[in-house]
DNA sequence: ACCTGAACACCGTTCAAGT
DNA sequence: ACCTGAACACCGTTCAAGT
């Protein structure tokens, strides 16, 4: 099939910034973080190290270009719903699950924050924010609380995960997990021996939304306290 | 003044691994994570390279334990109080001052986590939690929801201030970043310009807080949903 | 047992030289 | 304008050899 192209005609194989952040984050989602090399990521395109320099400046704007592109297609994937509260959860899954395919999305997202990737959430977040009814001057707060807990939990879920083997039961590593909390001094660690079996048998994603659940609680608290009435609610 | 060391004598100078945890956490602190190189650190402890792998098996094991002391002095600095709420916020702030301090300590908790360092402000955020009057299934879901947002912020906060330069105003990086977002497509970030003067005035450390009290708030309603009949127990 | 430091196998990045 | 690939200035890690 002859593929009609628009501009100025270029050969299929060149390079370009394009061409490279794809195979970056081919070799990211192969190989991992450690993994992508400029030697290495030159031969997957079938060039130099150095030609890679003309389109791009450094390896640290490589993978921050990497990020941002699993983000926004993340972000592209969301699909829509009715209430504020199941459009937060929805987006903060497909972050978590996004994160937890591409691992090394989580370290840049750390790294660099308030860069397009972050700023993306934040964007489709601080709307729903807005649609809750918060009143402005809280939607940066409400937003900035909810953005960060998103990330930073997908963070640390695709960091637990990145240095299992590729299949190696989750379930074993809990397990041993848990038996490793239950050796632990009683003395130090009472409360963590104590929920030991609940790290066993609990499922990442389940308690990530339950915190998400618990910020939409407080929220929402939060309203019903600044409207006014008689009886002053809960203190926030 | 002679110093009376128990156990068999050892060289003043002699390698240890304390003395090389506590170097590389100096130098960790001087020039940032890059700095800290096996070859400088073998330097600064007047040896070579090759003698730090004696008492340390790599530079990720390194990592950790410098991590690792880090946050055990920091929980050790967490000041006595008498409401489970007051607690966990003063926790909560000392991991967040500890971070903002080491920002290098960020990168590490998010690398690795459920690590010794993560497994001390989990078990000191757990024993509060339950003193909160969570019960008992709900114990692990509500530590690890604070914790992960504990630590998810603070590695944002200090990532962000991380590549600004020493003493760089905080106040005009908001500044220019603020502007930058009142530049934004009105199209593609409606919310995120509007928020722009709340990015400038805004202040980590409350934000922060604020976020701390939200979940707060939403495990204090949970309580109170759960609690049939009259609420005897005062809000949390 | 503990330390030394040269050597190995890599990196990211640059740059003269090509097309 | 864009690409090539050798070369530079580093890394983490190993290991024979010393004490």
């Amino acid at each position: 099939m002859a593929k009609a192209t628009r501009g100025p005609e270029r050969r299929e194989d060149a390079l370009s910034r394009e061409r490279i952040v794809d195979a970056a984050i081919e070799l990211l989602d192969d190989e991992g973080e450690s993994g992508l090399t400029f030697r290495v990521l030159a031969t997957r395109l079938t060039t130099g190290p150095g030609a890679i320099y003309w389109h791009i400046a450094s390896k640290s704007e490589l993978l921050v270009a990497a990020g941002d592109a699993v983000v926004a297609r993340a972000m592209g994937e969301v699909p829509a719903s009715a209430t504020p509260r199941e459009a937060i959860r929805r987006i903060a899954v497909c972050v978590f699950e996004a994160v937890d395919a591409h691992p090394w999305v989580g370290a840049q997202l750390s790294r660099a924050p308030w860069q397009t990737a972050t700023l993306q959430i934040f964007e489709r977040i601080g709307r729903q924010v807005q649609a809750l009814g918060v009143p402005g001057a809280a939607h940066f707060t409400s937003a900035s609380a909810l953005v960060s807990y998103i990330i930073g939990v997908s963070v640390q879920n695709a960091a637990q995960g990145r240095d299992l083997e590729p299949r190696a039961d989750r379930a074993a590593f809990l397990e041993t997990m848990s038996a490793r909390w239950k050796e632990l001094d009683a003395h130090e660690y009472p409360f963590t021996r104590n929920v030991a079996d609940q790290l066993r048998e609990h499922d990442d994603r389940a308690e990530f939304l339950a915190g998400i659940d618990l910020i939409l609680t407080g929220i929402a608290a939060s309203l019903q306290g600044q409207e006014r009435g008689g009886s002053r609610r809960r203190p926030v």
